[in-house]
This record gives structure tokens, C-alpha cells and sequence, in this order.
DNA sequence: TTATAAATGGACCGATCGGTAAACTATATC
DNA sequence: GATATAGTTTACCGATCGGTCCATTTATAA
């Protein structure tokens, strides 16, 4: 059972505090960070009591890494959905720069939580960055299926070549002082998918 | 007096304990966190003891600000001598992912520091985060006059567009699981260099 | 050798850390 | 109403946190 399939069960209890608890983490560990976010602080931010948490899951690693699954589905989902409104494959493939010029707008966006969770745990064996890095490669799985539907040569290297260009874009919104990264990524993703898609 | 002459103006003082602190923590914070590292750690690892510390600097914030001018120093010496060694401009451009995939394969490798800093202090008021986000735009400068110098047409442009390739294969190279984030990158950069130098 | 500056060790501070336990409260079900 | 379950409050634990202070030791310069 992969934690795909794992999360998937998880979800087949009804709503409860845990499912509260993990949405209103995900929200504060992305604004102030994981090891700055003490359960305390994180009890008095979300009304749920320390014990609860300590009910549901058996340590604050256990509970990052619920947040991070949560994250995950929910950032593939939209970005993804967001991305086949635009229709046919090349088209998506250049849509999701739209998808990350509009979240980079948001008032909340700082970054990407998986690049955070890498950041805080940065031993590639720690079970919170593994997933972090899990979540990378899922990305490059749906990215890499569009860059062969929309006829790419080698679909492997564009959708490598993309998410090194959506990456960026990330990084370069939460730090630099450019006025667009993502429009700036985008052309760039217009130029290597042009030589991609040209036979 | 911006940070940069700040910086020079302590270089003058002779080599000292304050210097060896700063070179030492660099390593440990680099590899262990900010948060996840205590001064009390941070003690025994580097030799120092806490109040010679907190005799140079009047908080952990201060350390790592000094932290951070030092290796915004070495790193960006260090990537434009590289880059230099290639010759004429158009070939420093693409050198510099050569740089990086060097960068990548040493065993320390944890991503880049100010992306870290960025994702432990992530207010963008916040003085870390701020100097942080100074050393990519120092890097953006001196990366669009080596684009201008190669005879870009939009040197703005290509320089921004490298730096999105840079930032996503660092990310990539911390936490996929692609073979060569530096040599995808680079491909990619070629493509979008080729496009910007014609006339 | 002596004087001075720099650094250390050790103890301390109030606060917070992740986590535990018991008594109590709220809610749902029979 | 009784019972079971979920959740809360409150206090607690040992440890660590960033930081302070003083007596002592070490390093350096003359």
C-alpha cells in the first residue's frame, strides 16, 4: 500500500477534529514554519487541544507529515485541474505558469511547502523530506504523461526542463524582486517547448 | 553604508575568533537548520564557547546575518571565477550550470542556503529573509552584465530566465530524483540563449 | 616576566519545547 | 437516564531554548 492508497483509507473516516487539525496546521506551519510552529503556539492558533492532537497522531513529525499528504493531493489537484482547462496538451503544459502567476498573487503564497519541509529537514532520509521529494517526483509523472500527449520528442527531458523552470519561478517569487517570475518562466517554457515539439 | 561595505569594514579586523565562529556555523547551520540548531549545539560543535558568541554577536539573529554576508561572498566569488574560466560571455553563461552540477555532486550539498533562510524566516520583513532575497538580486546584476556583454538583445530577460533555470535545478538537485538537475538545466538554457542572442 | 585582552567553564535565568496524565465536559447513541 | 466516546482543561515532566554573569584560564603583546 503505497501512501497514496494510505491516505486514500484515511480519508474514509468522517469528518472530524483530525481532519481540522491538519488543515489548520498545513496553514500555519507554511505561514511561520515547522520547527518555529511549537504545539503550544499551534493549540492556541487552532482551538484544538494539545491532547487531541497528541490523540491523532503520535508525535509533530506524525502530524508534518499528515499536512504534507494533505498538501500534496491538494496542490496536484488544483494545479492539474487548473491546467487541463486550458484544453489541449501543449496548451496545459503552458497553462500551469498561469496556475503559478495566480497563486503567486495570493496574499498568502511564501513559497512551496514541500521546498520548506526539505529546507527544515534537509537529511535526505527523514521521512518528511522523502515525502517531500515524493511529492516532486508525482509531479514529474502527470507532467511528463502531458509532454507526451502533447507530442513531445523526449518527454521525460521537457517535463524535467518545466518543473526546473516552475521551481524556479517559486523560489524567484518568494525571494527575488522580480516583477513576474511566472510569466518570466513562461516564455522561457514557450522557447524549450517550441525546440521540444518542433520535429 | 550598505551591507556590502558593512561587510568589507569587519573584513579589516584581523582574523580572529569572530571569524572562525562564523566559517563554523556556516557549515552547521547549513547542514542542520537554523531553528534545529541551539546555540548550546552549536557550542560544542564549533569549539566556541556561547559567550564568546554572544560576546560578537548580541543574538543568534546576528550570527546568522553574519552567516549569510559570508556566504554570499564565497558563493558568488566563487560562481563568477568559475564562470570567468570559460572565456567569452556567451560561454560564462552556460558555465555556470557547469558550476553548479560541481556544486551538486559534493557530498555537502543541502540546496542553497538562502533558499533555507528564506523558508525559516519566511516574513519577507523580516531581516534574514530580506538579506537573504539581497543575495539573489546581487546575483541577478552581475548575471545581466555578463548577458549584455554576450550581446543579449533583452539582457534583463535572459538573465532572469537563467536564474529560474539555476533556482529550479538547486531545488531539483535537494529534492528529486533526476539524474542531472545541473545538465538538464543547462539544455534547457542553451535553448533559451540560443533564442535571446539571435538577431 | 608582567600586564592586559580574549576566551572559557559553569551556573544560572525565564521561557518554551514535545509530550503525558488525570479529571472533567460535551456529544451521540441506546 | 445511562453509557461510551471524543475532546478539553490543567498541571506536570525532563529537556532544551536564547541569553546572562562571574570567576578563572588562556593567549598575546611589550
Amino acid at each position: 500500500m503505497s501512501y497514496t492508497d494510505q491516505y486514500i483509507k484515511e480519508a474514509e473516516v468522517r469528518p472530524s477534529k483530525r481532519d481540522e487539525l491538519v488543515r489548520k496546521a498545513l496553514e500555519i506551519f507554511y505561514r511561520e514554519g515547522f520547527h518555529a510552529t511549537g504545539m503550544d503556539l499551534l493549540a492556541a492558533e487552532t482551538g484544538i487541544s494539545k491532547t487531541t492532537m497528541f490523540k491523532h497522531f503520535s508525535s509533530k513529525e506524525e502530524l508534518i507529515l499528515a499536512v504534507l499528504r494533505l498538501r500534496d493531493q491538494e496542490f496536484r489537484n488544483c494545479l492539474f485541474r487548473r491546467m487541463e482547462q486550458a484544453g489541449r496538451p501543449r496548451a496545459q503544459l503552458l497553462a500551469m505558469f498561469d496556475a503559478l502567476s495566480e497563486w503567486f498573487g495570493r496574499p498568502e503564497f511564501r513559497s512551496c511547502m514541500f521546498i520548506k519541509a526539505a529546507s527544515e529537514y534537509p537529511d535526505p532520509r527523514h521521512p518528511i523530506h522523502a515525502q517531500s521529494a515524493e511529492h516532486k517526483r508525482l509531479l514529474f509523472l502527470q507532467l511528463q504523461k502531458i509532454a507526451a500527449d502533447a507530442g513531445a520528442r523526449d518527454p521525460d527531458a521537457l517535463a524535467r526542463a518545466l518543473l526546473l523552470l516552475k521551481e524556479g519561478a517559486i523560489v524567484t517569487a518568494h525571494l527575488g524582486h522580480e516583477a513576474d517570475p511566472a510569466g518570466d518562466a513562461k516564455a522561457a517554457a514557450s522557447i524549450v517547448l517550441a525546440a521540444a515539439l518542433d520535429s
